[in-house]
DNA sequence: TGCTAAATTCGATAATAGTCGATGACAGAT
DNA sequence: ATCTGTCATCGACTATTATCGAATTTAGCA
């Protein structure tokens, strides 16, 4: 495999507490690949157990109604890793990952992985975290389509991921994608936005979203 | 620490993998408690990290609205282990958990856990596996809040939890128990519940619901 | 620059879910 | 047996969210 740089590798939490030996050795049967834009990675009901650790790009995961609609469960960028559900659970997958732009992954085998998960119990112990920490955000997930209005959860995605009052958004972050991803479409989120533009609490362009009145946006998050 | 059988403590996944003599270093340091009906065993915010390990009786698991709305995120009955968001991220409860009727729990202490984690492989193992299937079941929830109707909701519920077309219910799971699973509250279920009775679906009485028509619940579950 | 497809915007309407007030039915307690 | 509080039921009304059709803007590309 080709190499790819050891501050890459150290984002993957449980690859951070493992000896250098053991690193070599999992990434001797680690492949490197590419996923071109709006390319499915991994299908729902996908039974090879591999583990895909996300080097470069952006994707999503996703599960499909059978009216087609869609709820994106997670985006997934570099340090993150995809499929674990299928390899720790012996199952196929359960979701479905498309990549949002082109992207690279590295595929390690269930096998190597759990060997060194008998052998290491830091690295066990790392990926625990790393699951408990999944859980918290779908804990959260649930709690916000479940109690708070579309109008609340959009507050929170925009106080959640705004870096100094501004919502930078990644070319792939459409409306839609904002939708699918709190749960609803595409012309609910577009009137939400719409709305809070109008009571002057948020400027809306193309490639970000300015936060002009926090207090305003976040007594509307608990709503 | 009284005797618990060992027949319960194998229903304890983590547990069943371990050796006798870890096991009996665990549960040396273990505490036996009673948590009688609608008491509370663990508030939101609680710093103090300790498992739960439900011997008898049935908890929930719930997070609470500022309106005052209530999202039940799981029951919680014997074989089941509480807290452990709070032991593996150290950080406080994420949730609050409450009796539903009188319980016996077993608590055991962060250190212990940790320690044992770190020494057997096997143990970390397990609580992989018992965290991914977290994981599986928060996604099903996702999925369902987010791409389902209430009534679609409601019919999973009860093709999922019927035995033999008999959905028994616990004195305890109240129509406004159910709301709080599913998401929404008391009188929408009841008048889907009253909805699925009037097309002969279904037939409801105290104790239980019996489900007439499979089929066409089946049908329901999925729009 | 102009073409084209994607993304966004808008208005109108329908469906679903939530709220409120009031009442009925039942189980456990006295 | 009666009382009492919880649980369940019902109808009417409101609010939120979803859906549909269509126009408009924008970005990428030839």
């Amino acid at each position: 495999m080709e190499k790819i740089s050891p501050k890459i590798l150290k984002k993957f939490s449980p690859l951070s507490v493992i000896s250098e030996d053991e690193l070599s050795d999992l990434l001797s049967a680690a492949i490197l690949e590419f996923v071109a834009e709006d390319e499915i990675l991994l299908l729902e009901g996908d039974a090879r157990k591999n583990l895909y650790f996300v080097i470069e790009g952006w994707l999503k995961a996703e599960k499909i109604s059978p009216e087609g609609r869609q709820q994106t469960l997670r985006f997934i960028g570099p340090g993150e890793i995809i499929n674990e559900l299928a390899v720790f659970l012996n199952e196929p997958a359960s979701m479905t990952v498309i990549a949002m732009e082109k992207s690279q992954v590295m595929i390690l085998s269930q096998a190597r992985v759990e060997d060194l998960l008998l052998k290491n119990p830091k690295f066990s112990r790392e990926w625990i975290k790393s699951l408990a920490l999944r859980v918290k955000h779908l804990l959260n997930h649930v709690e916000n389509l479940s109690l708070y209005s579309v109008e609340a959860r959009l507050a929170r995605l925009l106080l959640d991921e705004a870096k100094d009052g501004v919502y930078q958004r990644p070319s792939w972050k459409t409306q839609s994608e904002i939708a699918a991803q709190l749960g609803t479409v595409l012309d609910v989120i577009n009137r939400n936005l719409q709305n809070l533009q109008k009571q002057g609490i948020i400027e809306i362009n193309r490639t970000e979203i300015k936060i002009l009145d926090v207090k305003k946006l976040e007594a509307l998050s608990r709503r």
